[in-house]
DNA sequence: CAGAATCCCTTCAGATACTG
DNA sequence: CAGTATCTGAAGGGATTCTG
């Protein structure tokens, strides 16, 4: 039939907001800093470089195949540098690059906010568990 | 044995870490800002009170299940206000609370970020696919 | 109108084993 | 040391159906 039917319309308005989800400055950089380990990664870089396994012990809970999948995109995304010594065995430091530097900001303002207000987030949130 | 094992120690490790970032304020507010539909709810009702159908309208791409799951916690954690006019058919109105209202702010600045700093991070992105 | 409940599928992330 | 590759369980989220 050539006409749309509702599901269709809905299905063509979902791929549109998506696709300008996509666009959206603030969304992706969301969904960057969103992730779980990305920002203990930038804030373990903040005070200058670390090695593979430096990371890895610092970031205490992370698995091996997460840290390295986050630094890969990192990397992609030009706010983490990688420097390869080529010894033996290999050495591998990564660091934040002046792209990654400016991001401290805004984390750091994240987390004002946090400090200043997780504790009424905690108490609404208890009065409301308590009236059910 | 009485001894642990490495992989023991290293679940050890891995439920203390998941005990301390449950806890830490930063990664919570991350946590409840990072859900894909959160900001985009705040930043709906930042000019004041939506009909759950208008704010379903306004963020064309989420569905009827996630709007209603995210209001909730919204709502829990007290960043959002539902107010219930008994009438046929029901209404229901939501808006931001003056916690709520305070989220602004940060996702401002993140926003301010993102605009100023993602074509970089577009660039560095082309430039890293382009080497392989 | 606003929402609850169900089913189902995709994606994510951890554990494990192997390599230069 | 710093990864890569594969498998698998758990979780997120969409479509659909039903209700006060």
């Amino acid at each position: 039939m050539a006409t749309k039917t509702a599901a269709q319309q809905r299905q063509l308005a979902k791929a549109e907001f998506d696709a300008y989800l996509a666009q959206c400055p603030s969304r992706r950089l969301l969904d960057r800093v969103s992730d779980k380990w990305v920002t203990l990664i930038i804030c373990a870089l903040r005070d200058g470089e670390l090695r593979f396994s430096e990371l890895a012990r610092q970031i205490a809970g992370v698995s091996q195949k997460m840290l390295t999948q986050t630094l890969r995109t990192l990397e992609r995304d030009g706010l983490v540098a990688r420097r390869v010594t080529a010894s033996v065995p290999v050495r591998v430091d990564y660091s934040l690059t002046p792209l990654g530097s400016s991001l401290l900001g805004p984390i750091e303002l994240m987390k004002d906010w946090a400090e200043q207000h997780m504790p009424d987030v905690d108490a609404a949130r208890a009065e409301y568990d308590a009236r059910g």
